[in-house]
DNA sequence: GAAATATTTGACAGCGCTTTCATGGAATCG
DNA sequence: CGATTCCATGAAAGCGCTGTCAAATATTTC
């Protein structure tokens, strides 16, 4: 069995020589066939058609990289593969991947001690370009890469090659968030931020900030609270508002993760959203538009950013332009959010 | 900018025969330094590590590969790498690799249509080894590729190679969810099943069905909704059975996705969960937990699945014998199933 | 129709690495 | 101490493919 796996996955498959000889012509020829770029004869050209057609033949892929100095591979570094919100970036370049001869490989971090191995895969494996998705390698090292390679950011902005990270209008879209909930009458608004750290987070708060600011609102520390994306610390940012009997009838939350840890922490003290307090994230997860009631959002277009990503990738890659487009965020209003309530919320 | 890109992807990067020259020995003996398979003088051992470390030399695996004749890759073909459930055991799949030597090519299908061109590039791909994550590949073609290289498949039954698919206790944890329903006083279970043709979908409504019977209550057909595993189609299911004014106070949701979905229909028309209705789903997404209130629900272990898979296929691939553990599934109890109410729920 | 030019084609040298194979020196033996 | 064995080492041959180069063939030109 182990033997079979050996010799097989190497062996038993027609390579150009199988396909040259059963034409009658040089390995060159077929290699010029298969790639297109140099004329052949039209009955030579049937003939290797024919004799890939009956022998299967499929070029090596690793073998052609190799010879050509380019393995048409672009490596994937993601934060994690299974994360709700990086897995749709995932997606959307797999997609615009799709039919251009390139293919990606991709490699999660896993966590951040152990994101050290799969960059240094990348440096072993020899791939024509990079696109990182989050994660916690340091800046400092993606940079180096950037030296040698075609490097392009998503999720995550990369001292001194900021113009290859893709930019999206956070601050922006929680100012329209926050926006949006002083419209609704309310204005005492907590607010869960991210990693303390990141750069979407920091932005998304500047948005808040500013929103709260503009509307001669103020801003009050105390219904800030420090949460890391997860689930579970948008149950802990509430939870601990309550116990501290901070006032509040809105959350705007970093993310839709958190938010929805936030809905649950006010379900667990009997407080409903909208009715009681008003609910709104950031990210728009696929998931979001099904929670008991669906919850308002930020949009961000996770597939189309990865998209963009690789798309320039690609034009560098082809001695074109490299050029990113800043994406816009998008209030999505669905049922999480409402007017004020009339009486404050009994807390507990 | 095009230039740097192909020069440096391909170049400007320490070759073994840099190594030899620096160390002042021949590439072969770098090679087996590296490798460490055969010994080499102490001495020598030295030199060519230190010009290691100094030119920052990485061997190039894909060179490697073709030297060795196997690649070290795991091709992973999935249907979508942004799905809820495949995306854990992507994860799964992923971790377990690491450190192995070993690295996972993902390439997903991503609609039916375009299913083909995935395994296509992994047959020009020489991966040692597959991994089917679910999916719309025809079985006749994966079994093809079975015979060549190791394969395995999780979340989907292959025709011909049965014994190298993960096995889920799908019937038995349909049977265990159905059951706690009726354990909680329902009689009247609605059940949303997954695309009909889907091999868990069918194992699980034998479960639903098999526990009703056990019961002494009996399958009533017109409880039973065609769902595919879609958030929508978990909303449309209860759209339909509300509109027919069909009788129930339970659901048993074929995976979690639609029983979200369920959840939200139920909303829409002022039915509680699970005050008025009790809601079951299957797969424990990562959400679940999170749903408002947290979602009850039959765990599959995805990441356990995916590492296990890999683990059968390492052994395979090293001449050790390859199996595979049946998974067990396992009944989560959370807020979203309770007794049923006193009072039937009054319909609309 | 011969000379000059254009075009197709095969041989060959790599891409970066591994792995025989043969060699020479050291270690071992009688 | 000479003959034998052993073992570390380098030279060389590939892995499957591409791309240059020069030979061979076809085409054009006067």
């Amino acid at each position: 069995m182990g033997d079979r796996a050996i010799a097989g996955a190497a062996r038993s498959v027609a390579t150009i020589r199988d396909i040259a000889q059963k034409a009658g012509v040089s390995p060159s020829t077929v290699s010029r066939v298969l790639s297109g770029t140099i004329p052949v004869a039209p009955s030579k050209r049937l003939a290797v058609m024919a004799a890939v057609q009956t022998l299967h033949y499929r070029p090596n892929l690793v073998a052609q990289g190799l010879a050509r100095g380019r393995s048409r591979a672009i490596g994937v570094l993601t934060q994690g593969i299974s994360d709700l919100f990086y897995s749709q970036i995932l997606g959307g370049i797999e997609h615009a991947l799709r039919g251009t001869g390139y293919y990606a490989v991709f490699l999660s971090e896993g966590s951040p001690d152990d994101s050290a191995w799969a960059l240094d895969l990348f440096l072993s494996y020899p791939v024509d370009a990079l696109a990182i998705v989050g994660g916690w390698t340091p800046e400092e090292e993606l940079a180096r890469v950037a030296e040698r390679i075609p490097v392009v950011a998503i999720g995550r902005t990369i001292a001194g090659i900021e113009e290859r990270c893709v930019q999206v209008a956070n601050e922006e879209g929680a100012y329209s968030a926050t926006r949006y909930l002083i419209e609704l009458g309310h204005s005492r608004i907590a607010h869960v931020t991210g990693l303390s750290w990141h750069r979407d987070s920091i932005d998304r708060q500047k948005g808040y900030e500013r929103a709260l600011t503009d509307e001669g609102i103020g801003v009050d520390p105390r219904l800030i609270v420090v949460g890391d994306f997860e689930h579970e610390s948008g149950v802990a940012a509430i939870d601990a508002l309550l116990d501290k009997r901070v006032d509040f009838t809105a959350i705007f939350a970093s993310n839709d993760q958190m938010a929805c840890g936030a809905g649950l922490a006010l379900l667990r003290r009997k407080l409903w959203v909208p009715g009681d307090i008003s609910l709104v994230g950031f990210d728009d997860d696929p998931t979001s538009a099904y929670t008991w009631p669906p919850l308002t959002t930020v949009r961000q277009p996770a597939a189309e950013m990865g998209g963009a990503a690789i798309q320039a990738l690609l034009d560098d890659l082809n001695g074109r332009p490299f050029s990113l487009q800043r994406f816009r965020t998008e209030l999505v209003i669905r049922e999480s959010a409402g007017p004020r309530a009339r009486r404050r919320a009994a807390l507990r």
